[in-house]
DNA sequence: GCTACTGTAATAGTCAGATATTACAGCGAC
DNA sequence: GTCGCTGTAATATCTGACTATTACAGTAGC
């Protein structure tokens, strides 16, 4: 799995390393039973400590996606798939609406939006393919 | 000038303390010339701290965007209209790019985002024109 | 049983954002 | 000159996110 972190996104670490996992099982990366990296494995290829890794995790059991196994690993839990797949967009939609929230109340016109997603996302993706 | 402050939109208080100052100016509720609420003023209507505010308008001045007369209050500077009309879409566009950056990366379709924003900018400027 | 790996937890420290409180200097009106 | 407003600044305190470090318990392989 690989996981980028990106410190000025807004979003907390352990956050991300929620949502990019999330977003791993909802589109296969992940499969059920398969193990996620060790906290000390993922924490290192982030660059990141291994607590905010374990507190990532941590939720992650909590909300039923990871089932810990106590000196062997964290496995992809059987019900992850459908909570990750249930998440999926609501995870995007969450943040997006935010933004458009503050769209909306400064009288940016549904034009103004159309046209700076439609740039950004077009940039975005050029971008994407060629990384 | 009236100023919604909302705690979980991701940014600092400050900082949409400053976004709504200059969102005012760039659609011309705020003119040149004009005087801001006072810090404490506008303390006590957005349930802030004053120095939060104070913080906001300290760089909005460095910014140029207001003009302080010590004793009398902040008022709008000449070259505010200018700056803020060309922060205006950049703002919005900073922080969609941050949110469509997670959707690419994961995957989520042209399609699917085109809906995410048609829906919630329908349903947030339904909610608009009721409030 | 030893080693090496797992997750987990406690502790202490740093940093940014925000709060509460107090204080001070400048301007304007009376 | 005084009163009431303005911005500005310093201080202490709180919280959340993050880091660094250390420690411990469980599992697997040899």
């Amino acid at each position: 799995m690989i996981c980028h972190i990106d410190p000025d996104n807004g979003l907390p670490i352990y956050e991300q390393i929620i949502r990019h996992v999330k977003f791993a099982v909802a589109n296969g990366s992940l499969i059920i039973g398969e193990h996620v990296p060790s906290v000390r494995e993922l924490a290192v290829q982030t660059a990141v400590n291994v607590n905010t890794v374990a507190r990532a995790y941590r939720e992650l059991q909590q909300q039923g996606v990871l089932n810990s196994i106590r000196g062997t690993g964290l496995a992809v839990a059987p019900a992850a798939a459908e909570i990750c797949q249930q998440d999926r967009l609501t995870m995007i939609r969450q943040r997006l609406r935010s933004v458009l929230k503050e769209a909306v109340q400064h009288q940016i016109s549904a034009d103004e939006i159309r046209k700076l997603v439609d740039d950004e996302w077009h940039q975005l993706s050029q971008k994407d393919t060629t990384d």
